[in-house]
DNA sequence: ATAAAACAGTAATCGTCATTACGTATTTGG
DNA sequence: CCAAATACGTAATGACGATTACTGTTTTAT
């Protein structure tokens, strides 16, 4: 129980720290305000994450975790790759435009050694990407797409449905898009790739 | 002579800032290191920009005027919309992934305000943006588009042509694309653009 | 139950800025 | 050439925040 009360304790924290973020921006994130949020010790901060920069690696490979399981969920739970692919959508505009996830990224853009960028890339590349990439294969098998390159077919899936959302979240452009907004969008990203990668001629 | 002293002064200044922020990122540009880079007194920045976020806020105005006025002249050099449309793609990636649009994303990005990133936004939509718009109408009024909502054109257009690149840039996780690499993501955007408004049936 | 370990709460270092103040040199206008 | 304005260089001022230290409590393990 001394372990489990560790991690009931750590979420509170890295909870704390989400919380800050966004409401103050990285800049106004502070380990003690982030402690004071807790009502943990700074100690204990350092303790379990050795400094703040430690703390936000940590957080971004969590959520990295998270959504990989919360992806990985959705995948299993649907037999049909056509429903699938139509659920997965929406759920990945969600997560990709999630508070926490423009946070993350925010500190990543404020990192000047780069560090948190490339944990973030290589939970993209090596957890999300790959799901995404399951996603399109099925629908490929059931003969809904027609593609050689899967690589390529999700680098154009993404580019339709994610665009340029992301980085206009992180700039505070816009606000998270609603769930209609999603479902409109992933139809959109659904139609035009269809379009693209419909035929019986493979084009990428 | 009195004003064009002070615009050379302003150019070096606003030279260090960008020197700054594209080596440190934007925590670790103070207002001291931009006058000491710049050989400048630290009261002559706080008198001509009142404050830090004011001179950032100059920064963005003034890049989005330089945009502008580079695509437009690119626009204006070509008279056929097809070649045009080629040679837009690769210079508007250029610019978007540009170290000094990037800088600036990342200031937006700190900027818990969101002031910047709203300037961003109203430079990309007012200045930008129509701009795009008008060498996609160029191409339909040539025959070589088809589409009912310019809106939906440019949306589209700048999905496939820029997608995610800037948030990938700005959280340090891809280098700007090289000349080769901007050609031929811009042709494959513009292959894929005719594959979806090609036809006589307006698809958007 | 009790000593050791872990934690909360608070305060103390140590630097780093944004912003302001001043004294000097240089430029401008007459 | 002389004053007024401008800009430089340097040094405060005042906050704030990462990191460390110290002091009681609580929890854990024996």
């Amino acid at each position: 129980m001394r372990e489990e009360r560790r991690l009931i304790r750590q979420e509170q924290i890295e909870q704390a720290a989400y919380a800050l973020l966004e409401e103050k921006g990285f800049a106004g994130t502070t380990m003690q305000g982030i402690a004071l949020r807790a009502r943990a010790s700074n100690q204990t901060l350092y303790a379990w994450y050795g400094d703040k920069p430690g703390l936000f690696r940590t957080l971004v490979a969590r959520n990295a975790d998270q959504l990989r399981d919360l992806l990985q969920a959705r995948i299993a739970a649907n037999g049909d790759p056509v429903e699938t692919l139509e659920q997965f959508g929406p759920l990945l505009i969600e997560v990709l435009t999630h508070p926490r996830a423009v946070a993350l990224n925010r500190a990543a853009a404020a990192d000047p050694s780069g560090a948190l960028g490339r944990l973030i890339g290589e939970a993209g590349r090596g957890s999300i990407g790959p799901l995404i990439q399951q996603v399109l294969l099925a629908a490929r098998d059931n003969g809904d797409l027609h593609f050689c390159d899967p690589q390529a077919a999700l680098v154009l899936y993404v580019d339709l449905l994610i665009g340029d959302l992301q980085i206009r979240r992180v700039i505070g452009l816009i606000a998270a898009p609603d769930a209609s907004a999603r479902h409109t969008r992933a139809a959109r990203a659904l139609t035009l790739l269809r379009q693209l990668l419909g035929g019986s001629a493979p084009a990428a």
